[in-house]
RNA sequence: GCGGAAGUAGCUCAGUGGUAGAGCAUCGCCUUGCCAAGGCGAGGGUCGCGAGUUCGAAUCUCGUCUUCCGCUCCA
């Protein structure tokens, strides 16, 4: 892993302690002890996430007029999960030896008495169902015909609701499908924060594309269209990597698949999947459903299936992402000679949950306090704004560890010439600014950011 | 799920059987007035949770939950 220059790699512990200090991400139900594999996203954290969101879906389907949103529901007809695979993948029978602690498939064991691995004898466990989805019951009834799963994934909503969503929308491929929502599973192990959690929410475009032998162009196009959106947003290029996916490592319809990968504080963990899906799903559907699927071409007069582009982005796992590649340690030696520290988060503008601070330079002098407020009024309905008051480098200090990148201070200057001082995040370069024009400065700048 | 370690205030920790503590943080007042950590004061603790031993448990024992590390798993 890189660890380069001058770039002190953060640790998990200090990633941590910043998202409860400054109220980032809380771990769920914690007066009861917490439950494990799950997290609650704090007053910066909910905005945080929200905004990595919305970055996700203006560039997926605002700025398209080929891909249109979609909103599924997370429990669906069982049979979806029949035909998806994950009913049959997910109902192993798993024993472990107590003595050399492996696990095995109980349905693969030749002998149920003696361990393949370590010749002990009698050492398994009873054998135990590994169901890595969330199953409740629809209906007051709790019975085998009521069980219904909570979706282990958004997908198959698109997939199931293919034909209604082409003929309402009136498009015809190529054209994508996007939607953005909570998934659940049942995952043996949780951990390393918010990464890999029960509870989580997946950004999922599906694209599908006629079959003329132009789809894995277009497979690139995505992959390159969302490798721009990643740079965009500022995340540090060595410490995010587009993994090929090997034919061996990809499954047998697939022609191409790629995982977008960042380089976290305990190794590379995928962030995305962009993969080639064949025909392989909607044929699944068709299969077991015995519905029509296929799309008419109007032109060639001819029936076919679709060619499937997918890209499925974890929405926590991004936004721990921006997080972590935002955070900063920054050590200099000030004019005195004295060692001080500066935790900042170098959020971009569209990113971070404060986008503006509005500070007054003395809390007891109401002219300057009223001063302050009064801008700070007037952003808010174009930024995320904040006020506050009191000892002006403590204020600094606390924006720049929550990644606001500009602070406006109100000072008694600036009940004579109506200007303010705006101080920027990462420079922490001032410059004197008319009030009368800080909304059209700070737009400037904000969307100058983007790249 | 297995093995190891840990859990005391928001954070970092001290407290090994006898009244629950410190520093930092938070809030209020004063001071300063453009890059934090001056002064005074205040709030804040089911000592992870539940049993047991004991006259008495943060402290000893057992169970359990959570987190971290290593396995395992990751359709």
């Amino acid at each position: 892993m890189d660890t380069g220059t001058q770039d002190q790699r953060v640790s998990m512990d200090e990633i941590t302690a910043l998202a409860k200090r400054r109220g980032f991400i809380f771990q769920s139900s914690e007066i009861y002890g917490g439950i494990g594999g799950f997290y609650d996203y704090g007053p910066l954290g909910a905005i945080l996430k929200r905004n990595v969101k919305d970055a996700w879906w203006r560039d997926t389907v605002e700025l398209r007029d080929d891909v249109v949103a979609f909103d599924s529901s997370i429990i669906m007809h069982p049979l979806t999960w029949k035909a998806s695979g994950h009913i049959d993948a997910f109902h192993d029978r798993m024993v472990d030896c107590k003595v050399c602690k492996h696990r095995f498939r109980f349905d693969h064991l030749k002998s149920t008495e003696q361990c393949p691995d370590c010749g002990s004898k009698n050492s398994f466990t009873e054998p135990r169902n590994f169901n890595l989805m969330m199953r409740t019951f629809v209906g007051p009834m709790e019975d085998t015909a009521s069980t219904a799963y909570l979706r282990p994934e958004t997908a198959q909503g698109i997939f199931v609701n293919f034909k209604n969503i082409y003929q309402t929308a009136r498009k015809k491929p190529p054209f994508g499908i996007a939607q953005i929502g909570k998934s659940f599973r049942n995952e043996i192990t949780p951990g390393n924060f918010t990464f890999r959690v029960r509870e989580f929410e997946q950004a999922e475009l599906e694209y599908f594309v006629p079959d003329d032998g132009r789809d894995l162009e277009i497979f690139k196009e995505w992959v390159e269209r969302r490798r721009a959106w990643y740079s965009s947003y500022g995340i540090r290029p060595e410490r995010l990597r587009f993994y090929e996916l090997t034919p061996e490592e990809r499954p047998h319809y697939a022609k191409a698949g790629i995982d977008v990968e960042y380089a976290f504080p305990w190794g590379w963990g995928e962030l995305e999947s962009i993969a080639h899906r064949g025909t392989y799903d909607l044929d699944a559907h068709m299969n077991l459903s015995g519905k029509d699927l296929q799309f008419f071409d109007d032109g060639s007069k001819k029936k076919y299936t679709p060619i499937l582009i997918e890209s499925s982005a974890g929405m926590d796992r991004t936004a721990l992402t921006f997080l972590i590649d935002a955070y900063e340690n920054e050590r200099s030696v000030d004019p005195n000679g004295k060692e001080t520290e500066r935790v900042v988060l170098h959020f971009h503008p569209h990113i971070a949950p404060v986008q503006v601070a509005v500070f007054s330079l003395a809390r007891n002098k109401p002219e300057l306090v009223e001063q302050a407020r009064s801008i700070e009024r007037h952003l808010r309905p174009y930024f995320r704004t904040q006020y506050d008051e009191g000892n002006i480098g403590q204020l600094y200090r606390r924006q720049d560890e929550i990644g606001t990148p500009f602070c406006l201070t109100v000072d008694y200057e600036s009940l004579a010439d109506n200007a303010v001082t705006v101080r920027e995040r990462d420079s922490m370069s001032q410059q004197r600014i008319a009030i009368a024009s800080l909304h059209a400065y700070i737009r400037e700048r904000v969307e100058s950011a983007q790249s």
